[in-house]
DNA sequence: ATATTTGCAAATAATTTGCACGTAA
DNA sequence: TTACGTGCAAATTATTTGCAAATAT
């Protein structure tokens, strides 16, 4: 069967106070090196499990970065949404789907954000497969 | 300095043959796997070589998977386009991205594709990093 | 009390590298 | 003939796992 319990545990909690200040995808390793910065002594095989926990449970989104290393980010699933990230910091910026055909204006006039970029993947079944 | 010459070899051109007749992302190992079976002996080492190599001329494109591992694909950056990616078999078609609007519409009429999820990202500079 | 979580050290898996030998130009 | 490419084995890096000890309930 599944997931039987979870406690609370200081490891979890110092993780998840972690990714809440963070607006940014993380890699295990960069989480990590923040619990050691806060003087929280947890092993990198704890964060990587209670990342893996987290995304299970749809609280945390995970996304390899450009190198194939996986990353992770505080995102509520819930609400259909896409990201808009800053090239320089890193900095995760949520955007909802509405109007899509003004995506650069309403972008810049309600997150200030100066659109350069995009990346845009659609999924389904090809003719072959249907 | 960058690459002095380009010597034209049965690995590369093995390789070369694979991914122009791939219309799907391919790892490193999976296009080794599909070398074996052509009956063409190339190390993996040789692989990950001429696939960053090709990367670097801007001759495929590289992505993550959802894993972490990393993927190419023999694709122009040179035309803006955007990618659907069937979730059976993987088949890749371009999109262009001249009437966002009516993405999923001209989708189906273009392509047979039938669109079940997207996944899109802004990339830019956010007002603090101005 | 006992199910769950943790740390540590060892195991995997993907990718990279050093170097002696092979090959294209 | 010489700069460039290749195979192989070893190194590196990210991630996972087994297990005994610690902790939450």
């Amino acid at each position: 069967m599944g997931i039987r319990a979870d406690y609370v545990t200081r490891p979890r909690e110092w993780i998840a106070s972690i990714l809440a200040r963070e607006p940014r995808f993380l890699s295990a390793a960069q989480i990590h090196q923040g619990l050691e910065r806060d003087g929280a002594r947890v092993s990198l095989s704890t964060v990587y499990r209670t990342l893996d926990r987290l995304q299970a449970k749809g609280d945390i989104t995970a996304r390899p970065d450009a190198d194939g290393e996986v990353t992770y980010m505080l995102c509520e699933p819930t609400r259909h949404h896409h990201h808009a990230i800053c090239r320089s910091c890193g900095r995760v910026e949520d955007v909802d789907c509405a109007a899509m055909e003004q995506f650069a204006e309403s972008l810049r006039a309600r997150n200030g954000f100066e659109l350069d970029g995009h990346a845009i993947e659609f999924f389904g079944k090809c003719g072959a497969c249907r």
